[in-house]
DNA sequence: TATTTTGTTCAATCTTGACTGAACGAACTG
DNA sequence: CAGTTCGTTCAGTCAAGATTGAACAAAATA
């Protein structure tokens, strides 16, 4: 590795996507793996994850996992293959949405739960709290918006046949 | 502190705060402040804020700043105080959605910037790029709308005049 | 002017979570 | 059955950020 090298402009976008995803309070590697699977789609074998990122099978388990868990990707079985091997999911980004959504209610209904059980709070202080309640609702509201844009394909192409039909990755 | 105390009402809600904020990417300590803002409004001196959360002044520093960049809360000047004071802003929560909404549009700036440079990406790649753009737009236009609700009141009480005249914590 | 108060800054410490690599069991292969 | 491949788990390491507390400068006080 010289110290001027500049890598190349796929290798930008999947860090890119790994900084982004750091950003949003996931793992770095995550996003990597999610920007590796946007780039080709799959399938990609755990071994193939392990060489292309350079990261540890470790990692590949957990964040496979991780993302196979958020609807992000899914494993599938190849014939006469004894190894996993994953591709990008047909619809990969609504349940990050439907999580931010419900983490937005848990937070609503936190707060409500804790000011019931409060008490001297002057009629502001209900009011003051009411507001913060109704702030984490109006977060939940928007993702849930945000989740029927994306079923509607909003502004994005139509919903077709995602599902790739050959195998080799492009 | 007895090993089966239970803290108060007041403290469950602060620190439960504190952890909303925390799992949210922020510090600690700010939910924590917002929590006693929320209750109690303000306004509150620097060191007051120190003790009663029991943190250092710089994380009194630190934190009220953050949070004062966010809008959540404003720096006042007492008469005959040689202290600042804080108390809670008239509209604490549109800088908070207002910034969500533009890590989303910076996400979506990034990724169609690295986009440009691919080459060697087939047309279903483009089509994948592009739909994780329109992922990240589908937040920003999501988070817009939140704003929206939020100075409209929705579900919220109608606006009023929020910032206290009373100059005593209650 | 000397002292105190006040808020900020910064080095050091602490905490949390990510990542690795080795150990392991299961499944396959020969 | 012995050896290999595969994915998971977990203890250990590492990195990033939060928090503290002391040092500092500015402003007020006496």
């Amino acid at each position: 590795m010289s110290s001027d090298m500049t890598q190349d402009a796929e290798t930008d976008f999947i860090e890119g996507m790994g900084l982004i995803l750091q950003s949003d309070g996931m793992p770095r590697i995550a996003g990597r793996l999610m920007g590796l699977f946007v780039l080709h789609g799959g399938p990609f074998s755990f071994t193939d994850l392990a060489d292309r990122l350079a990261i540890s099978r470790g990692s590949v388990s957990t964040n496979t996992r991780l993302l196979e868990d958020l609807g992000v990707i899914e494993r599938v079985a190849m014939k006469g293959e004894r190894q996993d091997f994953f591709r990008l999911a047909a619809d990969p980004y609504a349940e990050i949405v439907e999580r931010k959504r419900v983490r937005s209610i848990r937070a609503q209904e936190s707060i409500r739960r804790n000011a019931e059980t409060l008490d001297n709070i002057g009629p502001n202080g209900l009011k003051r709290v009411d507001e913060l309640a109704n702030f984490f609702g109006v977060l939940a509201t928007a993702t849930e918006r945000a989740l029927d844009d994306l079923r509607d394909g909003d502004g994005a192409l139509p919903r077709t046949n995602r599902a790739d039909t050959s195998m080799a990755a492009e």
